[in-house]
DNA sequence: GCGTTTATAGTTATAATATATCACTTCAAC
DNA sequence: GTTGAAGTGATATATTATAACTATAAACGC
C-alpha cells in the first residue's frame, strides 16, 4: 500500500488545504520571532514545531516525545515540555487545556489567548480569529471589575463535515 | 466539636458574603438533583461536595482526598475521581481545565458548561452567570458552521480585590 | 422476608502528564 | 581562546488520572 498519492486531504480539511503551506508559514514566522527576541530557532526547536504541525490536531507531549525520539537521541519528558513551554511563550504554539495537548499557532500576532473550536468526531482544531470575542469577554469581565490577563476558550463540539448531514 | 464562631469573610469575599448559605443551597440542591434523577445523594458524595464547596477556590483532586481520608477509611483516588465525575454529571460541580481542579457549581440551571472569571493573586474563582456569553461564542462558531456542544471559558486575572489600588 | 438485580463503594495496580535539579555543551561576544 | 549565557542532556520524582476487579448495600419483584 503505497502513501504515493497526492498528498490531498491529509488533515480531513477541505481539499483547498495545502497544508505544506501551513507549516512553511509556521516555520518562517518562528524564525522571525525569534530572530526579533534575539534568541535561536535550533533544530530542537524546529522538531517539535514540526511535529505539533503535523496535524491541526491537538499533539500530546508523550507523543511528541516519541516521534522527536525517532529524529534525534537523548529526549526526555523534560525535552518536549521545555521546548514546547519556550514555543508558547513566542505564541507560536498553544496549549488545548481541556485536552493537555498542543496545537500550533495559526494568528500572524504575536501576543494572544487563543480562542478554539474543537471537533469532537476527527480532532481537528481550528483557532478562530475573532476580535469580537475577546472584548464580549472582556465586558462581561467587566461587569465583575475583574480585569482579564488571559483567557482560555475551548468549544468543542462538531465541524461542519462531522455534522449530519441536513439532508440525510 | 462544635464550631461556633461567626464564619464572616471565610474565603476573603465581601463581608457580606455568608459562605454557610452557599454550602447549604449547594447541598439542597444537590439533593433535588440526585432525587429528581432517581439517585442516592450518598455519604460519600456529599463529603466530597462540601469539601469542594469548603471555599470559592480550587479543589485538587489530591488535596480532597487526604480531607476525605480524615473523614473516612478506604479513600483511593478513584473515590474522588469517581465521585467527582458524578458530581459533575449531575451539575453540581465543574472542572476548571486550566488547572486541573474543580469547584462547585453555583448556577440554578443543571445543565450548562461554566464560564469562570479566576483570581491569580487569590485564587478565587467566580463563576459568572452572563447568558449573552454563550450566545455571543455560538455566534462566533456559527460562522465556522461549527456545532458547539459544550464551552470551556475560563479567564485569568485579577479580582477586584486583587487589582492595585486606583488611589495609590 | 428472600433472593435477584443494580448502584455504590473498596482495593490494587498502573498509566499519563508534568516538574525539579544538576551537569554538560554550544555559541556569540569580548 | 576565555567567558558568560542560552540551550540541551540526564536522572529522578511529583502530580494527575484511569483500569480492572471485588465487595457491599439499597431497591425491587415475588
Amino acid at each position: 500500500m503505497s502513501k504515493t498519492s497526492q498528498p490531498k486531504r491529509k488533515t480531513g480539511r477541505s481539499s483547498k488545504h495545502n497544508h505544506a503551506v501551513c507549516i512553511q508559514t509556521a516555520l518562517s514566522r518562528a524564525e522571525e520571532r525569534c530572530a526579533e527576541a534575539g534568541e535561536r530557532f535550533t533544530g530542537l526547536r524546529r522538531q517539535v514545531l514540526e511535529l505539533v504541525w503535523a496535524e491541526h490536531k491537538p499533539a500530546k507531549a508523550y507523543d511528541l516525545m516519541k516521534k522527536l525520539s525517532e529524529l534525534r537521541s537523548g529526549v526526555a519528558p523534560t525535552t518536549v515540555y521545555r521546548t514546547l513551554d519556550f514555543l508558547q511563550e513566542r505564541g507560536l504554539v498553544h496549549k488545548i487545556e481541556s485536552l493537555n495537548a498542543y496545537v500550533g499557532c495559526s494568528q500572524p500576532n504575536a501576543e494572544h489567548s487563543g480562542h478554539f473550536l474543537i471537533c469532537e468526531a476527527c480532532s481537528e482544531i481550528k483557532e478562530i480569529e475573532n476580535s469580537k470575542i475577546s472584548a464580549w469577554l472582556e465586558s462581561a469581565a467587566q461587569d465583575e471589575e475583574f480585569k482579564i490577563r488571559t483567557e482560555t476558550v475551548e468549544l468543542s463540539g462538531l465541524c461542519i463535515r462531522c455534522q449530519p448531514s441536513q439532508r440525510g
